[in-house]
DNA sequence: GTGGTCTAGACCACA
DNA sequence: GTGGTCTAGACCACC
C-alpha cells in the first residue's frame, strides 16, 4: 500500500480500486476486517478523510460494510463479491479487446489467439 | 511520436515498439519509407544515434530494410510482416493472460468471458 | 413524564395534552385515579400550581372529575371519553392533511395512499 | 433557508430534506438550477463541504444532476421526480399511521376519519 | 464563475 | 478504540 498515486486520478478512487482488487483476489477474505480509517491513512500517507471517502464509496457498491465502533468489513454476501468479480473481469476484457482492436486485430484473431495460447501452454507444461 | 518515454526501459527499444506497432497497424504501409534518422530524432526529441540503433534492431528482425542512399523501408515480404503481427498478437495475449491470472481468474473464465463479451457486443450493435 | 417541555407553549396545556393522550391511549383506565397534584408536580418537575391548572382545564372538558379529599379521576362516562377520542383523532388527521396539502399532495393522493399503505402492510404481514 | 438545524441529525441530511421538499413542492422547477455550493453555504451558514455532500447525496438519488462549471440542476426526468414524490408521500403516511396506531386508533378509524374529514371540508366549502 | 478533491484538525456517538 | 460529521482553507479542472 506504499505505492505512489497517479496524480491525475482522485486518490480515493485509486484506493477503492486497490482495495477492491485485493478483496477479489482473495487477499482479504470474506467477512474480514479492513484496516481502520486511521491505519490505512497512515499506511497510504493520505488524509483520513480521503480513506473515509474510499470506504464510503466501497460501501455504496456493497462490497464492504461498516459496523459502528468496530470497523469496516468485507461483505459476507457471496453474491455481491461474485458480481464484483464478474464486473472486474468484464472491464479487463473490455480493455483488452479495445487495445487489440486498436492494433488492428480481428475478433477471430483475439479468440483463436487466446485459445491457442492457453492450449499451447498446456502442452508445454 | 511526441509521447514521453518510460525512463526505466531503453529508449531505442521503446522506439522499436512504437514503429513496429505503426507498421502492423498499417499506418506505415508495406514497402513504404520510414522517416529519416534525423527527422525521427528531431520528432521524437532523441539523439540520432538512438534512432539509428532502433532502426538497426528493426532491420535485424527483418521488418525493415535499409537501402543505401535512399532510406529505411518497411519490408516487402508479407511473410515477415505476418510473423511480426503474430508475435505482437501473442505478446499482447500473453500480457492479458498473466494479468488475468494475477487477478485470480481461471482460463475458462478468460475464454468464456471474451467469447461472451464479443457476442454480447454483436447483439447490441 | 420526564420529557422536556416546549418553551413556546404554556406548560399547563402541554400537561393537559399528555394526560389526555395517556387516558385515550388507555394507559390510565376509565374511573382510574390520576397522580396527585404534588406527585405529578415533582414527577414533571413543574410548579404544583401548574398541575392544578392543568387538572382544572381537564375537568372543564369533562374528561376528569375531582373528588374532594380523594383525588382526580378519569370520568366514568364513556360518551365523554368517546368524544375526546374523536376530537383527538380529528385533530391529528387535520394536522396530517394540512401537512400533506403543504407538500402539494391532493386529497385523492392522501386517501389512496393511506388505503394502499394499509393494504400493502396487510399483505406483507 | 435561514432556519436553524437540529443538532442531533447531520446537517447535510437536513439540507437534503429541505431541498428535496422544495423540489417536490415545485418551488424549484424541473431542470432548474439550484444555488451554487458556495451560495447555499453562505445562505445556510454552513461549510461548503457540507453543502457539497448534500448535493452529492441528492445526485446519487437521481433527483439532481451536476454539470461541470455550470452548476447543479433538478433532473429533467419526470419519472425520477415522480418516484421521489411517491416515496415522500409514503414516508409521511407511514409516520401518520405509526403515530395513530401509537395513540390506539384502528386502521378503520384512520381511513374513515380521513375520508370524513375531507368530505366534511368539501361540504363546508 | 462552477463543482471536485484534499488536507489538517476538531468534536461526536457508539461499543 | 471505531467510524461520522463538520470546519477552514487550499488547489485543481472545466467552461
Amino acid at each position: 500500500m506504499a505505492q505512489p498515486f497517479n496524480p491525475s486520478v482522485p486518490i480515493y478512487l485509486q484506493l477503492c480500486e486497490r482495495i477492491k482488487n485485493r478483496i477479489i483476489r482473495g487477499e482479504i477474505g470474506i467477512g474480514e476486517r479492513l484496516p481502520s480509517v486511521r491505519e490505512l491513512a497512515i499506511d497510504a500517507a493520505v488524509n483520513p478523510n480521503t480513506v473515509q471517502r474510499a470506504y464510503r464509496e466501497l460501501e455504496e457498491t456493497g462490497i464492504v460494510e461498516k459496523k459502528r465502533g468496530q470497523g469496516t468489513f468485507v461483505t459476507e454476501k457471496p453474491a455481491v463479491l461474485q458480481r464484483m468479480r464478474e464486473e472486474l473481469k468484464t472491464s479487463h476484457i473490455k480493455l483488452f479487446v479495445s487495445e487489440m482492436r486498436e492494433m488492428g486485430y480481428s475478433e477471430r484473431e483475439m479468440l483463436d489467439g487466446l485459445k491457442d495460447f492457453l492450449t499451447d501452454k498446456e502442452e508445454k507444461e
